[in-house]
DNA sequence: ACAAGAAATGAATAGTGATTCACTACTTGA
DNA sequence: TCAAGTAGTGAATCACTATTCATTTCTTGT
């Protein structure tokens, strides 16, 4: 016998991978999918386009995985603001408002999440993006139902109210277009107007 | 002196650039942009595809047509919801539910309007169309606010919201996907649901 | 050092469809 | 009927990149 694949090599090759993604990460981050090439990317993480195709079944294959990489940090993110102290309310807004911030502070990856055109393969994605974070808002909701701080409802159609609300709000500051326009600092009222009209929707209480 | 172009002339021409503009209107309307290519259209508008850029500077100019004549039809649709009789918060549900019902019932190009991935110079048309809605509905609630009937806000933030939460809601029921799955009725209760966050989000009074 | 295989390479290819353009067929007014 | 000019044609071309694959280079155990 002869080679056989050895730890050494294991590892060489999911730091390949790995490079591969962090370079594609980053192109993507710097101006969103459309101009990210598999040759540019190939060049950037210093190996050959074959190679992209060593670790990865396709462009859109890749993409997918930076969507969703990209997406769990977010997401993540969100959960963790939900999971503080406080009635589900005072948790629901606090995640609203991470969503919100975190997106005008890294606007080219946010609008590559929320509203770039991209291939059906990494539409996909978006959806169970979007519905990841509609589900984790749902629970929030019933636990608000539950406590009864927020009324009865459907829980489920209202977190999608919510995360439309939120992402068509921000769509506009996102958009490449108006990037140079828009410059967001960390009070702005545009975060508290959309937090208040979601809480509203939810609570049909006047804040 | 010879050739000069004549009312009949004019007439003609534009009776192609009609029948050239209907044809792709329905290629859309039957599968969606993405699936209609210039020689199909050339063919059914029996022209030769060259034809099409004597009428048409780019397919995405086309396109970008198509787009404004089918998104003016549902802006008239609602501008004519909101001027019907009662206070603002009356004429926005009607039109909202107008909205929302119009797009089940025609799924495939309320899709295309409102999620499908578009190229640029469509996309451009997608963000004036959503502005459109926008600004009919802000137009209502800066109403409300003098008549009362809504409390103060940032009426054009609200408007926002409103497309938002309204199209996020509609993605799922409306995507191909899911096209087989959802079978609409005019009494779906997701309407009313999806009115209910909206309106709550606007008064913030309990429906 | 060697043989057996795996990984890496990147120039060449392929698929897709929009767009062009040399040409033909009309229209017009004289 | 003619000359000047426009509209219409559609096969051929072009542009763009993702993807392939024959070849080279590297790894491994004996």
């Amino acid at each position: 016998m002869a080679y056989r694949e050895t730890e050494k090599m294991r590892k060489r090759k999911a730091e390949a991978r790995q490079r591969i993604l962090t370079c594609a990460y980053q192109c993507v981050a710097e101006s969103g999918f459309q101009s990210a090439k598999v040759t540019t990317i190939a060049s950037q993480a210093e190996v050959a386009t074959g190679t992209i195709y060593r670790h990865f079944d396709s462009k859109e294959e890749l993409f997918a995985e930076i969507f969703r990489l990209a997406t769990q940090r977010e997401v993540d993110k969100v959960a963790e603001a939900l999971a503080t102290e406080g009635d589900a309310t005072v948790r629901l807004e606090a995640a609203l408002r991470q969503f919100a911030e975190r997106a005008l502070r890294g606007p080219v990856m946010a609008w590559s999440l929320i509203a770039e055109p991209v291939d059906p393969r990494v539409e996909e994605e978006r959806l169970t993006y979007r519905k990841a974070y509609a589900r984790l808002f749902e629970k929030a909701i019933s636990e608000g139902i539950e406590e009864g701080c927020i009324p009865q409802q459907d829980a489920r159609q209202s977190s999608t109210c919510l995360v439309g609300a939120i992402a068509e709000s921000l769509v506009g500051p996102l958009s490449p277009a108006q990037a140079d326009e828009y410059r967001h600092d960390n009070n702005d009222p545009l975060v508290d107007t959309i937090i208040r009209f979601c809480m509203q929707g939810l609570t049909g209480t006047r804040r």
